[in-house]
DNA sequence: GCTTCTAACTTGACATTGTCAAGACTGCTG
DNA sequence: CAGCAGTCTTGACAATGTCAAGTTAGAAGC
């Protein structure tokens, strides 16, 4: 089933291979080429079902996008709480390091498109479900609570994975972000605080 | 002075033209052709000075971390509040949007190069002095009152950059930096909550 | 003032890369 | 069985990072 002209599923092949390569030298090293050749093609092959590069690491993000908003939803409906819904943030951004290092790098992507959009909507809309913030309202336009938690559990990812911390968190990243977390408030504050 | 062979001080004219480029296309994208093009200088001229790419880009990097320091250092002894620290964190990140974006791809450094490791030293040193955490013990190993303010506001800076955050957001950073910030509490908290 | 030395920069070359145009193969539809 | 449309290959091109060798300029030594 490999060798043949006809590769059957050469898409999901490319894909998996480009996570593999992402997986070893970062999105922006990624070589379309050594892609395909991974995959056992021509080095055009990847050009007919992605357009170009960018297309392909977009789609890889669109993967990603959709897994990330399964791990949170799972996470949400299990616990209900949102102390574990980022410690899902944080584990995909580990178990899945290929993926969650192509998802924020937007330079590298191609914005408009219909299937990064869907599933980018779709796992935002799990984060907000479960950002555990309990009131919409209160701030105009924009739902401070919410991104205070996405924030910080975004923030948390990005310096782990870039490796900014110290020995004893990455030791357990997600008891430490449970401690880390622990620093968040959600109850009514005053919007004016007296001095 | 610019079309002699020595041109006096390329290095500086270098890393300019380099912070040009990457503030147009992104650190990834940046041409090592294009910033010497730029420069006035032969395509080889940088190697000779930083050896290669990931080289010039450590220079860029270096000195953004030293920049930025000096941007937390103010902030925090002009009012000695956390928050404003906060401020200045997100302000760096959007008005010297080319260097916080390389500062932080280790992937594209020298992660060993001196210079950028004394330079990001000093940052990091700036940005505990400013956290706004009373006491340093309380965790093992690390502070978490700490690491929680870095990345929510990192995490803040990263979204924003990224174009994550709604229209109200975006129309003003620092307000809204200033609202989600809120959400953080420093007193001393009991290590294993009753349940 | 002349040579010599060394750092700064250029020139030329090479392998690798992304992208495009043209062609070849395959399996389905009529 | 003939055509056809989608899938993949081949070949080419310009652009890129890097290296080796050569050239220039300014400072040091006499």
């Amino acid at each position: 089933m490999t060798d043949r002209y006809h590769h059957g599923d050469l898409r999901r092949a490319l894909i998996d291979a480009a996570v593999e390569a992402v997986g070893e030298a970062g999105p922006s090293a990624l070589s379309l080429r050594a892609v395909a050749k991974r995959a056992g093609v021509s080095h055009a092959a990847p050009a007919h079902h992605f357009g170009d590069k960018a297309g392909l690491l977009t789609a890889v993000a669109a993967e990603g996008f959709d897994r990330f908003a399964d791990a949170l939803d799972l996470a949400w409906k299990d616990t209900g709480d949102f102390i574990d819904v980022g410690a899902a943030y944080v584990r995909f951004a580990i178990d899945h390091r290929p993926y969650f290092e192509t998802m924020f790098r937007p330079e590298l992507l191609h914005g408009d498109d219909p299937e990064l959009r869907r599933a980018s909507d779709r796992a935002a809309a799990a984060l907000h479900r479960g950002s555990g913030v309990p009131e919409p309202g209160e701030s105009p336009g924009f739902n401070a609570g919410a991104l205070a938690s996405w924030s910080l559990v975004h923030g948390f990812a990005e310096l782990l994975m870039a490796g900014n911390f110290p020995p004893a968190v990455r030791a357990d990243p997600e008891a430490a972000l449970r401690e880390v977390a622990r620093h968040l408030r959600f109850d009514r504050t005053p919007k004016h605080p007296e001095p």
